[in-house]
DNA sequence: AGTAATAATAGGAATTATTACTACTTAATA
DNA sequence: TATTAAGTAGTAATAATTCCTATTATTACT
């Protein structure tokens, strides 16, 4: 993968927030920093930064986000607002049990508790 | 809700299978019964069933499946063919748990195993 | 530094999943 | 059985994503 200066733009965006961003939000940001980038290039960016495990990609309802945050980890999601919210469930020795458990070769473990955030009450 | 022949073809078509089907199959199926059938009367179908707890659906990647098990339940998820399985991970106390744990009024927690099934190795 | 090879890009067309619109049909019920 | 409002077929519209192609830019090799 040689270098190119839009990749390099997309992935500092992604790295550089905690809001789980879509690839239409990428790519407003990114055309801030060049104006003339396409949606494609931005789809294939986040596709081969995913490949290179620099970003992984979550599936929030049927949207594509990206995030930064490669660790094993939760979200809570808001059904009010739609917020993402990082959160760390299960130590990992109960993520490994869970991958064992099954006659399944498990590489990943994705938990989402969907309800309703601090903000709406 | 009244009465409909689309809507108990697209209700039975869904609890005759435990393949977690998509809008477009149910659709393949269900003109078989009624070769003049929409998708639109599919989609909207699919969304009262929901909407009356007949049916759940399921987000798997950016892609819509419907499933007549409404007990609590997680889904392995193989990579290779795309199939979901069902289990029973945890018993209800955990989730209950889970839910009580954070500030935050959970209603649902949506657990997926992503792996590798026993028809590959 | 100059050039060849090819990965990556912009821009737009194509595809897929889903929703919206509208004139016609049908179930419920008075 | 006549009324009425929910439901339908068919089609257009939208949204997310992928594909295509001629051009551009990075890297490797003189």
């Amino acid at each position: 993968m040689r270098y190119s200066h839009q990749r390099e733009a997309i992935q500092k965006i992604v790295y550089g927030t905690n809001a789980h961003p879509t690839a239409n939000w990428i790519f407003q940001k990114a055309k801030a920093i060049i104006p003339n980038i396409s949606m494609g290039t931005v789809y294939r960016n986040l596709k081969q930064l995913e490949h290179a495990e620099l970003i992984k990609s979550i599936y929030d309802g049927n949207i594509a986000r990206y995030d930064w945050n490669k660790e094993p980890h939760d979200h809570l999601k808001c059904k009010v607002c739609g917020d993402l919210i990082d959160v760390q469930l299960f130590d990992d020795a109960i993520r490994t049990k869970i991958k064992k458990q099954y006659k399944f070769e498990a590489d990943d473990v994705v938990m989402t508790i969907i309800g309703t955030c601090h903000k709406h009450k």
